[in-house]
DNA sequence: AGCCATTAATCCGTTTTTGTTATTAATTTG
DNA sequence: CAAATTAATAACAAAAACGGATTAATGGCT
């Protein structure tokens, strides 16, 4: 016969108080439940525990050699309980979440700040990686979601868009270009062009696009970090397109931002997961914030 | 609600198989009575920790999370039982006992043998030391058993009678009183008197008994070790008087014994435990172990 | 020595839990 | 689209856990 964990329970009572009818009481059970529990135990086990006359309860030296262990168990078993409750109750937990650049250095702060205010005590660990990498490390289950851009039907993500994210001019506040209300992609071309360096899925999808309307990226300056190419327009050195979501950063930088068309390039942006795997819950949580984020815009 | 061990394991053996019917055989339970199990450990803690198609089972995070701590959880539930279990049925153990060094040194080594033959994997801790320790040492609780000359009726302690040790004389081979069959002290006397120091409990009874028989015990020579006392006699320094218990000891070392009379100085031996203690299995054991060496004599 | 107070064990009826079998619902595969 | 597989559900049965009343045993007291 295996023991019950209420049987180590009345043990540990039992050996504490050394007395049957305070302990049962403290277990909230009778005494005769609790003698019966004890009495499992011992033959469960294979011999005595406890010494009882009707006036002293006493451990034998079996029953003083598993207290401790009893004790030990039973802590163990408690805390592991508590901790799964509280992962449930998202009063602790951890979330890995990847972000490409545009998004994880613009709407993301506050949005994690949002989170953090409700959830004070959920772990949340952020990878700032270009697109590509979004979608690998959720494939590889390395971070529980994504922000990246929409990913190809078949690839076993799932995708729920948030916001449909597009390119955006910007040039020198002192640019010719600054005094237009709108920009064409042969007007804004007509400058230095100064974009990120490869692999960036940024890049990419521009010159994806342009290739389809018979244009060809002419690339005076590269850099891989938005804010260098923001200091270099903002300075003068040329012009450059970026993803609307990082416009008021760029704008911060001292780049005046305009819309641009012919043609307007557009991707939706939304959270990336793995389609076989279940959110957990802190993720589940950070998943609706940031859901809720963008809905009510 | 509370968890169970067997949610536990229900949940591990799942987790494991991820296939419920598959973990229901393992765990000899039928299917539905699995699911059940689940269900009330997922209620217990508050959340899904599988996800559960009719075709595919997967750990949701919380259950990945889960999984490594209820393996550990569980294992440690099993070590502790199995030690108990062990414990009883005397395949592990200790006992440790106290022994005067008249019986440490002679009658209890083979005795140790024997115990050891048959318990191999008890482990047993023997303190030699005088009389009067090996009662403080058992009523202290330091050790579980003692052999010890009979104590005080009132001392809390429980005397199992061994055997009757009596005082014999030993001389030097030779000496004029080794011609003798036995000897009185008279004459005993006559001869130097080397003896153990004090405290040990042979000299005090010694000193006690020919006190009342009107005697004065002239000591020449003192050690504190027989075996040193047994030197001493051999090589002709002297004579003394020694339990009948390490007579042979002292043969060996060359010193001849003969029976003492006038008085007859003797007391009764046994084993010491605390009365109100019980003794642990193993302790059981080697208490009758000791015993029957005595009885079958 | 004998009585009283205390305390664990036992007995018995009830309730709760746990389990099994049969069946259903859902999903993937051919 | 049918068939096979698999987990969930329903209905019922067995086991166990539990509580109240009672008993037996022990230690302290007069």
């Amino acid at each position: 016969m295996k023991i019950s964990v209420k049987q180590l329970r009345a043990f540990l009572a039992v050996a504490h108080t050394l007395n049957f009818a305070q302990a049962s009481e403290r277990l909230n059970l009778s005494q005769p439940a609790l003698s019966l529990a004890i009495r499992g135990l011992e033959e469960a086990l294979g011999g005595a525990l406890l010494t009882r006359t009707t006036r002293r309860v006493a451990l034998t030296p079996e029953g003083e050699a598993l207290f401790p262990m009893a004790r030990q168990l039973l802590a163990d078993w408690d805390n592991v309980e508590e901790a799964m409750r509280q992962r449930f109750t998202l009063q602790r937990g951890k979330v890995s979440l990847a972000a490409m650049p545009s998004f994880a250095g613009n709407p993301l702060p506050p949005i994690l700040r949002t989170f953090r205010d409700r959830y004070a005590s959920i772990n949340v660990t952020v990878h700032d990686v270009i697109n590509e990498q979004v979608l690998e490390m959720v494939r590889d289950g390395r971070v529980e979601m994504g922000i990246a851009f929409e990913p190809e039907p078949d690839s076993g993500l799932h995708f729920t868009p948030l916001t449909c994210d597009r390119f955006v001019a910007i040039v020198p506040a002192d640019s010719r270009l600054a005094r237009r209300e709108k920009l064409s992609w042969r007007e804004l071309l007509s400058l230095d062009f100064i974009t990120l360096q490869r692999p960036s899925a940024v890049r990419l999808l521009l010159e994806e696009s342009l290739m389809k309307n018979g244009r060809r990226l002419e690339v005076a300056l590269e850099s891989h970090q938005l804010v260098t190419v923001g200091r270099m327009v903002a300075s003068g050195l040329g012009a450059s397109a970026v993803p609307a979501l990082c416009a008021s950063q760029m704008a911060e930088l001292g780049a005046v931002c305009r819309p641009l068309s012919h043609p307007v390039i557009e991707r939706q942006v939304g959270i990336i997961r793995a389609s076989s795997q279940p959110l957990s819950a802190a993720a589940q949580a950070l998943f609706n914030t940031v859901l809720s984020a963008f809905r009510e815009d």
